[in-house]
DNA sequence: GTGTTAATGCAAATGCATTTGCATTTTCAA
DNA sequence: TTGAAAATGCAAATGCATTTGCATTAACAC
């Protein structure tokens, strides 16, 4: 039977508010926050079965590692800033609908990730 | 100075045919056809220097780890079938031009991945 | 409240891709 | 042809994210 503890719930709070997707680092250090004692072997429990009970998603970025993100939200791209190193949500799909891959090529699911400047660091 | 050996002409000539980006390992194993001595260490060197010189080019593959391919291929996207877990190359761009990410954002480059069966597989 | 046992914190262990040290082999300029 | 230096093969070492063992703490059913 799995119990309610202030650690387990600072984890899955810092990840539902987060309107980014977060590395383990960020979810531990968000965290700390809230229930200062938190522990990045606690963190990686936790988000493995919140990935296991599918409230959260896992992204596998290029460049930023793995990442963390609630999995209510709905389809969308992720963008790399390389001047403060955030990794933000592009809402919605840029990807055109028809002939994206060569014939008898069936996609069933897809992945963009778009890489630049954010408006604080383009400015 | 740089020599010319027989395992670096294989690994080369082993990336140039390819028409879709390969791990380590495959360069290895197709390598090895080439020169049966060939070793991983040996790839990983040469493909580093292939890197340096700008020669080839990195793909940090979200599912698949780090995959190799000529740099001289225009921009493409990356179809990666879970069937014979291959990655093929998909010519063209499929992403829409405008308003890719919102407002603010400065898009400088992006990637595309895109998941599901080849037409081998889907058959 | 109390006892059972799940969860935590900590540090050590693991797994894996990649790198490195070194003895040996090979290239290539002289 | 020969010798210095680059490359190779091999195995051990590294770096890193992630996992695990274990003693301790805390949740919650009773």
């Amino acid at each position: 039977m799995t119990r309610q503890t202030s650690q387990r719930s600072a984890i899955e709070q810092v990840i539902q508010d987060s309107d980014r997707p977060m590395g383990i680092d960020e979810i531990l250090s968000k965290g700390k926050e809230i229930v200062e004692s938190l522990n990045q072997a606690t963190v990686y429990r936790n988000v493995k079965l919140l990935l296991d009970c599918g409230t959260v998603r896992q992204i596998l970025h290029p460049t930023q590692g793995t990442l963390y993100e609630t999995a209510e939200k709905d389809h969308h791209h992720h963008f790399h800033c390389h001047g403060c190193n955030k990794v933000y949500d592009v809402p919605g799909c840029a990807l055109k609908e028809d002939g994206i891959a060569p014939k008898g090529f069936v996609v069933e699911d897809h992945e963009v990730f778009l890489y630049g400047k954010c408006p604080e660091c383009s400015g």
